[in-house]
DNA sequence: AGACCCAGGTTTTTT
DNA sequence: ACCTGGGTCT
């Protein structure tokens, strides 16, 4: 029973290991194992065979937290082994469920899943069907109140310039609301389609409507663990708890001062108040830090202690005191991206450091940019992690949408996208006439386009472009559907059939733009390929589903990063992650705190999204701030954010570089005789 | 139908 | 500053 899984643990690190029995709390804070932990306590289940692998379920947010927890657990297990466990998100076990059970509650097995772009078409399409509040209303705003609203919270009111306006507005919004909701998730439905929300929400509908179903996963899963239970919204909560009704082995492994993502839902009182839903949980405190310096850490509790909602808890570490963080002042953006780099570059000097040592962090994705110029320009490998352009590119949202409606014929969004690419001469009046008959008969765009064309309201070279089409969808679906024939292939030929490369070389104008463009239809090629590599039972509603939960970007990100590079990436999507020098970017009011982000999720959680960059940094952290840095265009003059101030001045050492000398001001006081050569490859997205 | 131009909004974070 | 969408002109 002994067993090597326990080795070099520190105690309350083992008890989490071996209390596997009923309810379990870990209150993991920054870089106290908790990884660690968690792959050990999987590992010692399967070796004690407390249960079978397929029968554990592990749970985590990201498909990055998951990927490294699959590794962590290979390397203890073995990756056969480690296959066998259902390891991965929230959203990706509800897919699974779906696929196999939805059509208890109404929708079809082969449902697609609707991206963010979908559903943002979506409802762009929907508000200009209602009459009346299409200036009122941004679909941005809309898009956030359907989600808050699945997710069971109240939608926030919209932000108006005037207060006079805003009582009005805000009550004509109040009724018209439901009404918008509701012509959303019927068009969804009638698409045969899911959100992100609805794979969550729909599982939990199904699981009570049909208690024999849900019975059968709590049959089956022996042992449920959820990282980062400080993020679960109240849809997860509630998944959790029918789940592990019977069986009651819940560990959940979470930190409640890197609760972070308040803005979508998640409820921090659920870890707040874990012993109050289980009054026979154990908890268990790891405050032992692992990863970074004793300095850094007195920082980072400085700043958390600020906080009045936290289980109160003091990471402690033995890894010395380490160097002061550096504070540096900066000119502008563009300044604050040069001095990044020559920082950078000293301190991989002098530390004899390697580029994927370094991460640089910042709040907003639209802060990456100035950086990435000054670390390529210098020649300075990196990669940038996160904001989505590849799904926005157009050729890459054509391609998918003829997979999607070939995967799903009811799939609205995805016909209207390329019904008519190329041109077939199927134009807005035949549309307009096929919509009609969608919103009088509710059928399927699909079909009405079908009955269109049958009682001839469609006719000419409509009538031919609509038949072409529906019989070219209607032929791949059945190539798709045919085992043994590589998917990659069938896409090609799919691509040759609608001549797509002519078409993109039509609305070209130089062939640089043209090569650019086919590169993107040769990555989602190549996506495909790496798919159909890695799946045992390849088709084309399981690329569908890996692509809209865990994009091709974000698996190639995650492989770059082990090479040599210099990661970029938001606060946000570091966490969980270490890096022995951090930098973080834009330390100034407005942007973290985000001045959206006091108003609608309140101060605290930007503290902890500043907590949580600081502790990712294992031996030293530098903060930039940029004095004036341009907002919609114009340069702003900037103020430091508070959160500098709340760390004691005995552990930061702040440096002002110069405002107009600036450009060539150097970072690092001996500035070693070699420019920076542009010899080195850099990394071109 | 398609190309072009201007106005207006945009910038939080992720599955 | 940049992109999108709508409108207009060809």
């Amino acid at each position: 029973m002994s067993d090597r899984f326990l080795d070099d643990l520190n105690p309350p690190q083992r008890e989490a290991v071996l209390h596997t029995e009923g309810p379990l709390l870990v209150l993991a804070g920054a870089g106290s194992g908790k990884t660690r932990v968690i792959a050990r306590r999987i590992a010692h289940i399967v070796a004690n065979k407390l249960a079978k692998p397929s029968q554990i379920l592990a749970v985590t947010f990201t498909n990055k937290a998951a990927e490294e927890m699959r590794t962590r657990v290979g390397e203890l297990v073995g990756a056969v082994v480690a296959k066998e466990i259902m390891l991965t998100t929230f959203h990706s076990f509800c897919v699974r469920v779906l696929r196999s059970h939805i059509h208890h509650i109404g929708y079809r097995k082969d449902f697609s899943i609707s991206s963010e772009g979908d559903t943002r078409t979506l409802v762009r399409r929907i508000l200009g069907d209602l009459e009346g509040a299409r200036e009122t209303f941004s679909p941005q705003l809309l898009q956030a109140a359907i989600s808050l609203h699945k997710n069971g919270c109240e939608p926030p009111p919209p932000a108006t310039k005037d207060n006079k306006a805003a009582e009005e507005t805000e009550a004509k919004y109040k009724t018209w609301l439901p009404e918008f909701l509701e012509s959303y998730q019927s068009a969804l439905r009638a698409a045969n389609s899911l959100d992100f929300d609805d794979l969550l929400v729909l599982t939990l509908e199904l699981w009570r409507k049909e208690p024999e179903v849900l019975a059968r996963f709590q049959q089956h899963y022996h042992y449920v663990l959820v990282d980062e239970y400080q993020d679960t919204n109240r849809v997860q909560y509630d998944l959790l708890r029918a789940l592990i009704e019977t069986r009651r082995n819940l560990c959940v492994v979470g930190d409640d001062d890197q609760s972070i993502y308040g803005w979508r839902g998640a409820d921090s009182s659920h870890i707040l108040a874990f012993d109050r839903d289980y009054p026979d949980a154990h908890i268990i405190t790891l405050d032992q830090n692992y990863r970074s310096t004793e300095t850094i850490l007195a920082a980072a509790n400085a700043v958390i202690a600020n906080n009045a909602e936290r289980r109160a808890k003091n990471l402690w570490s033995t890894l010395g005191k380490g160097r002061p963080l550096e504070w540096i002042v900066t000119g502008d953006e563009e300044h604050e991206a040069k001095a990044i780099m020559q920082w950078l570059t000293h301190i991989r000097e002098k530390a004899n450091a390697a580029y994927n040592d370094f991460a640089i962090l910042y709040r907003s994705n639209l802060q990456s940019r100035p950086i990435e110029i000054a670390l390529r320009q210098a020649g300075i490998p990196y990669i940038v992690v996160g904001g989505q352009e590849f799904y926005e590119r157009t050729e890459v949202k054509d391609i998918l949408a003829y997979l999607k409606i070939m995967a799903n014929t009811r799939n609205e969004t995805a016909f209207l996208r390329v019904v008519n690419m190329p041109r077939r001469g199927v134009g807005d009046a035949a549309l307009h006439r096929i919509h009609e008959l969608c919103m009088n008969e509710s059928l399927s765009v699909w079909d009405a386009s079908l009955q269109a064309m049958r009682r001839g309201l469609v006719a000419g070279n409509a009538a031919t472009g609509l038949e072409r089409f529906r019989l070219l969808v209607e032929t791949f679906r059945k190539r798709f559907r045919q085992p043994g024939t590589s998917l990659r292939a069938i896409v090609a030929e799919l691509l040759d059939t609608i001549a797509y490369r002519a078409e993109i070389g039509r609305t070209c104008k130089t062939p640089q733009q043209f090569e650019q463009r086919w590169s993107n239809v040769d990555a989602v090629l190549r996506a495909v390929e790496t798919y159909e590599k890695a799946t045992n039972a390849p088709s084309l509603i399981g690329f569908l589903d890996e692509n809209a939960l865990d994009n091709d970007d974000d698996r190639q990100s995650r492989e770059k990063r082990r090479e040599n590079a210099v990661t970029l990436m938001t606060i946000h999507s570091a966490k969980g992650l270490e890096f022995p020098f951090v930098f973080i970017a834009g330390c100034e009011e407005g942007l973290i705190p985000h001045e959206r982000s006091i108003r609608e999720n309140g101060l605290e959680e930007e503290r902890r999204l500043f907590y949580v960059a600081l502790t990712r940094a294992r031996r030293h952290a530098t903060l930039f701030e940029a004095m004036s840095r341009s907002r919609f265009g114009r340069a702003c003059m900037t103020k430091t954010s508070r959160f500098l101030a709340e760390i004691p001045e005995h552990l930061i050492h702040k440096r002002v570089l110069a405002a107009r000398d600036m450009v060539e001001a150097t970072v690092a006081p001996p500035k070693p005789k070699s420019k920076p050569r542009k010899k080195r490859r850099p990394r071109t997205p």
